[in-house]
DNA sequence: ATGAACGAGACTACTGTGCT
DNA sequence: AGCACAGTAGTCTCGTTCAT
């Protein structure tokens, strides 16, 4: 898939986040717990002595490297069953199936439906090879970065996938942030049941990236997202009740604390000196993506319910480096 | 941890009723 | 007759459970 698609997925602003799930994550279930004692889902923040901290647009961006503009991800997108998009090939497939299509949603029966054997044959992309990337982006999407609560592949992000697969630029930054916002909700509304589903992973580096005190000491480069640093980094465990109090008796932290997202030249735009005049096209991306950053809105969580997580991220004004 | 099966809930298409 | 709406049966999808 890489041979194929990975200059595209580069272009997409998803090859990163993809490279990041070559090794299995390990859940640091200290930090989580202790983190999330701290975690009110009525402003969306994480209330602590000194003030409010949140996950931002910015820091899936720099985190991850997700686009913060591009086509906004909400049940608009969910397009009408059109001529070939994945869902009305899986219909078909499913009708040939007849009574065993129940379970080829499962992760394992999906990849062997979908997958096929490597070969660099260059003719090979078209047709089969427009569906198997588009299963291989659904499945990446449900098992890796939703972590859909059924434990298989469900069609919900079907035409997420689709959209990816033409090599759409979709705004992932802000939907990502709000399936963490809904994830943390559930969670903490829920009585901290470990049943839930969602990207819990990516609270968990964004913590590591704020925290560091609580992680092991993790060498970025300037080619690559902070997560992928952190995934490699040596893991290091602290009890729970140490994260807890860590997180209960901090006081303060410094300006360059808050900035941490802000101190790296990644991804490119962020690298822009602000003060300095830009040529026209230029400052009106800096401008949208700036608000992509900064703007208080809902942010579109899930296709099929129009449900919706409330950014504030002028709660967390420091964040970004400003008063 | 994984796959098969089950049941709840959401969605859809269709039918019947009542109003204009 | 034509339209809007409510009710209903059937289908589909997802989350859970249980066995392996």
């Amino acid at each position: 898939m890489e041979h194929f698609f990975g200059q595209q997925w580069k272009d997409q602003g998803i090859y990163h986040l993809i490279k990041l799930f070559d090794r299995p994550l390990v859940m640091d279930r200290s930090l989580l717990a202790a983190a999330l004692c701290f975690w009110s889902s009525a402003t969306n923040t994480m209330n602590f002595r000194f003030g409010m901290m949140t996950p931002t647009v910015l820091d899936m961006a720099s985190l991850f490297s997700l686009s913060p503009l591009g086509v906004e991800v909400n049940a608009a997108l969910v397009a009408p069953e059109v001529e070939g998009s994945f869902k009305t090939t899986w219909l078909t497939l499913a009708r040939l199936a007849e009574n065993k299509a129940k379970n080829m949603l499962n992760y394992s029966n999906f990849y062997s439906n979908f997958g096929v054997e490597d070969s660099f044959e260059d003719d090979a992309i078209a047709p089969l090879g427009e569906v198997e990337h588009t299963a291989f982006l659904l499945y990446w999407l449900c098992k890796f970065v939703f972590c859909t609560q059924a434990n298989k592949v469900t069609l919900e992000f079907a035409h997420l996938a689709d959209y990816l697969a033409q090599g759409g630029r979709l705004a992932l930054s802000p939907f990502l942030l709000g399936h963490i916002y809904r994830t943390l909700h559930d969670i903490v509304t829920d009585g901290m049941k470990p049943k839930h589903g969602g990207p819990l992973w990516a609270f968990q580096f964004w913590l590591q990236a704020y925290f560091p005190e609580l992680r092991g000491v993790a060498s970025p480069n300037d080619n690559e997202p902070l997560a992928n640093a952190f995934a490699r980094a040596p893991k290091k465990h602290n009890a729970t009740a140490f994260c807890y109090k860590f997180f209960y008796s901090l006081t303060e932290r410094t300006g360059t604390q808050f900035r941490v997202r802000l101190a790296r030249p990644f991804p490119m735009f962020l690298a822009h000196d602000l003060s300095v005049i830009l040529d026209g096209e230029t400052e009106n991306d800096l401008k949208e993506i700036w608000g992509s950053f900064l703007v208080s809105r809902d942010l579109h969580c899930d296709l099929s319910k129009a449900g919706a997580e409330v950014y504030l991220p002028n709660f967390v004004a420091r964040q970004f480096g400003l008063i």
